[in-house]
DNA sequence: GCCGCGCATTTAACTGCGACATAGGCGGGA
DNA sequence: TCCCGCCTATGTCGCAGTTAAATGCGCGGC
């Protein structure tokens, strides 16, 4: 299994930080972290609850995702490599979400404490984490644009764009195919489609030759195509700038 | 206008923020800025620009919108007294999303610069801006979750709760009813819905006698029947902790 | 080897929402 | 004052997407 380095933990893991100086390493190194293994299918965070722990993703998949009180579920992130989990516990007092193993999945875990005690320990950590925040605050910007206004066929070329993305960003891709580690139902509840829906827009997107996971392994077939249907940004955005 | 007091710039007007030392007090005096109103229909942040100042915002509502490449505008939140505006252009770059102002607004002006002295000044601060994108965060989580998994009736209640809670908060609610500063078509963007489905949807609570802002004041008749409606937590979360 | 389960797939009937059309109200500008 | 543009209101129709139900298929356990 492709795996980040634990060494990276909790916080190098993140291609924004800034070098570390001899002393933020010698601190690194007393960092006490732990490693989890999980199966697939564990739950990894509970909605409701406020464990004191923080996870630096080192390996596998995973959704993030709220239970509404209809009993449906909101995907509302997919989890990979690299990505850093529990804080809002901290911050919020409760986790507002859950998060599920879609794969087999390897945490660097720590203490909360710890995290608080980086900070005074490295100030500029402080920023690295206010640029993730921002970063997943831009994501889920577009998840909304996407929701929104789109259709089923741009949803599913948006999503799987992204996903293929960051399968390739951790070296999971190989050939232009990586192993989909979600299911269809993942993908429906993410977009906010039917499963049946869902699973005919695949066939199309399949029959239209831009992309297949039939067999297990999700591959862009025509980038250029893919691009033009899952892109929410325009290229040029209309500018009136404050007087 | 109703507005927030000035000397509560820049990131005073928060209520989780730690009460302030003499220090920071006096440091907080000599933060240099600038005031700034301007009129309904501004454009206050642009996407794609990077302006170098940040605003908080001490009276009047806005929107916060994305342009997609089809033309059509996703409304990403409402923007109300007390919010903090623009950070992104400094973290991420450029503006990801753009500000117009739905009302007449009353700005907080400050340089970029002066955060990061802030937070040198008052480490904690960096602690309150996490709480703040993670609370962000929250209600984004919330809105995608509106989005993929509810009807119109339901978005639309949901939606007018959140700003009659909003408007109540600073203060702008008299008698049940407050001014209400957004048009159908901002309601329309925000939810995924089309303009006149909107409208058909507003008069479907308004016969039902669950609220009314007919006459420019937005009000909620009853209450507890609308909560049953836009409410998007189940009460009890199903809960299976990492073993 | 058979059974059971999770996941993918497909077909058919139904519906919520969008597109289009039309009309009324209200306010601001010349 | 009259006009014109922006916003709100309401009806009809078609389609994208939903719900329901049934089949197939690979895989691990007994």
């Amino acid at each position: 299994m492709t795996r980040v380095n634990c060494t990276q933990c909790p916080l190098r893991s993140f291609p924004v930080f800034t070098p570390l100086t001899e002393a933020e390493v010698a601190f690194q190194q007393s960092f006490k972290a732990g490693e989890l293994t999980v199966k697939r299918g564990t739950t990894v965070l509970a909605e409701g609850s406020s464990s004191p722990q923080l996870y630096t993703v080192l390996a596998g998949q995973g959704v993030r995702y709220k239970t509404l009180e209809n009993g449906r579920r909101q995907v509302l992130n997919f989890v990979f490599p690299g990505d850093f989990l529990g804080l809002q516990a901290g911050l919020m007092g409760e986790m507002k979400h859950s998060v599920e193993a879609s794969t087999a999945m390897v945490l660097c875990v720590f203490d909360r404490a710890e995290l608080w005690q980086l900070f005074r320990a490295q100030p500029s950590r402080a920023y690295d984490l206010t640029w993730i925040a921002a970063a997943e605050e831009h994501f889920l910007g577009e998840t909304i644009a996407t929701l929104g206004q789109r259709d089923a066929i741009q949803r599913l070329a948006w999503a799987l764009l992204r996903i293929h993305e960051r399968l390739d960003a951790v070296g999971l891709v190989q050939d232009g195919a990586g192993s989909m580690p979600f299911r269809q139902q993942d993908l429906a509840d993410a977009l906010g489609l039917s499963l049946v829906h869902t699973n005919k827009t695949l066939s199309r997107l399949r029959e239209r030759e831009l992309c297949d996971w039939s067999d297990g392994r999700l591959r862009i077939m025509n980038l250029d195509a893919m691009a033009r249907l899952g892109t929410t940004e325009r290229e040029r955005p209309e500018r009136r700038p404050l007087m």
